[in-house]
DNA sequence: TTACCTGCAAAGAATTTGCAGGGCC
DNA sequence: GGCCCTGCAAATTCTTTGCAGGTAA
């Protein structure tokens, strides 16, 4: 068994939100938990799918957006137009930096950046709830 | 007659790809530009329909295709999943604030953080080609 | 037992494409 | 005249919803 205390936070939230707990919620769970990389809902779908023959596609959008709800993952959206999911797993906040040529992404933080970011936003009037930063370039294999 | 220069660019662009003058798309190019907002399809047709109202959702679809193809303007996708457009004319590179109960955007720059993704994105082995920040919270007049 | 969970299929929403007729070079 | 442009309708793609039967509490 592994992920305990994502599982512990998923099902607080299951029962706090009047939801009934299921065993395939947590497997999803875990399943997802193991990916490291953003996924899209086809991706992760067809990734549940040889462990769960039988889980649908809704199954898994209803899914990924409770897991989003509880704050163990993430939504991107990228210029591409498809929504990936990332989880938190291991991960603090990051931003990414993104190939254009070959798609690799890479999480990237920068304190300074945050920084200022934070003191934009109160220049403007504004208080700082999240952002969102994605670096689109050529990787170093790509430019060659 | 007005933004002849961005006419300029764009007929350019549309000679340079061996595709033909048009009247109408010269005009929603000009409705495009008067407009200072970032405007979903949907939106841009209504306006453009006000004028041209023989014009269809295709064309505006494949209209501000070819408008950020040329340069004049580019697409934004925020986390509401509806893709924007938003003309050049008048505006350097900027990013977003955004407020999370109206809706307000602003556009903000700093150059400070603009120096810190490019070395960001050289210390990973990258060549930063663009990026976009867009940073969410609350506005001054939503908070009271 | 009650209300939620799930797979399936159908519905929706945003965007793209095919086609036939009209316009530009 | 040939090829591109355009409106319309149909097709696609991604996502959500409704429903009927199964399952957790």
């Amino acid at each position: 068994m592994s992920y305990e205390e994502e599982k512990i936070i998923f099902n607080k939230y299951i029962r706090d939100n009047n939801m009934k707990h299921s065993e395939q919620r947590e497997n999803i769970l875990e399943i997802f938990l193991g990916i490291e990389k953003h996924v899209t809902v086809e991706e992760l779908y067809k990734i549940v799918k040889e462990k769960l023959p039988a889980v649908g596609y809704a199954t898994i959008y209803r899914t990924v957006k409770l897991f989003c709800g509880s704050g163990l993952c993430c939504e991107l959206k990228l210029e591409d137009g498809r929504t990936r999911f990332e989880h938190l797993h291991g991960h603090e906040h990051h931003d990414h930096l993104i190939c254009e040529k070959c798609g690799r992404f890479v999480e990237v933080v920068d304190n300074g950046i945050e920084k200022l970011q934070e003191k934009l936003a109160r220049a403007n009037g504004f208080v700082l709830k999240k952002h969102r930063l994605q670096l689109y370039g050529l990787c170093e294999k790509c430019r060659r």
